[in-house]
DNA sequence: TGCGCGATGTCATATTATTACATAACACTG
DNA sequence: CAGTGTTATGTAATAATATGACATCGCGCA
């Protein structure tokens, strides 16, 4: 063991070092909630990372709505709209935008980025935030 | 007057052929909740929606869950998912996808058609549902 | 030390959505 | 027409998701 957890440590100091350059506080609840969802690996809800953090259930919503805004807007974590869910973005994206493919076979996330201007911006219009989600099935889950 | 509802008038018109045609009930309740959305002009809150069917409160909030699964199923309303709202669509999409472009300044939402296929889909992905939606603001609300 | 400020703890509550079961409406079959 | 299946709606309860408000802590700094 400790070689399971390598990868999400390596991520850890790379958020650590992100934040750092920023100015950004990674403080131990924000970074232990980051840790939950990298070795989640995928999607998780709100309520269910509360439990992970406090099985005894002490925790209360706020501790864990803010460590995700805090995650969301440090670019360390993206908020997957049409599932209520969060989940650690490994990438850092620069002036790029997420976009997520979900399969709803196995409930794996492929992230990939999308230019910042779609086709068809309406004339004028300013995005400040994008959201991109296709929902379907990856290659393994269309096997019969 | 009349002509207020002109244009929403033929649009549940429009919703009635449609209908129709792939042997959908527009029921009662199914239209009234569209020609709501309709006339809101914009996404509207569920909740909103169920006060505005019964004012005095009577109405559960199963009935416009069920009638809006059934519209949007039908492709005559969407889901704004990252607003947690609903809006009446006007366009019937074919193959294609609805794109949003939705106004943080205004709440108004221009819809556009996005190819059903985007750029970089993962090998053997197969969509089934797209979620685009852009936050900003539009050409009016940028001035000052 | 004392103050300011960002982060966290805690309680309460708001908002959004679903489950489960009862009833109604209506078409079909015998 | 009675009986039956099917779809839609009514209703009560509750689940799931998220926020507001205020107290407290810890830390840098005048």
């Amino acid at each position: 063991m400790g070689h399971t957890h390598t990868s999400t440590d390596l991520k850890l100091a790379k958020a650590d070092a992100l934040c750092a350059d920023r100015g950004l506080a990674l403080t131990p609840l924000r970074k232990r909630m980051l840790e939950l969802l990298l070795e989640a690996g995928g999607p998780v809800k709100a309520y269910d990372l509360l439990a992970s953090l406090k099985p005894d259930g002490t925790a209360q919503p706020p501790t864990i709505y803010r460590a995700l805004d805090f995650l969301t807007q440090a670019g360390l974590a993206h908020r997957v709209e049409a599932l209520n869910a969060y989940m650690a973005c490994v990438h850092g994206h620069g002036d790029e935008i997420a976009e997520l493919f979900i399969c709803e076979g196995c409930g794996k996330v492929r992230e990939q980025h999308a230019p910042a201007l779609p086709d068809h911006t309406p004339e004028g219009f300013v995005i400040s935030r994008s959201v991109l989600e296709h929902y379907g099935r990856c290659a393994e889950c269309t096997q019969g």
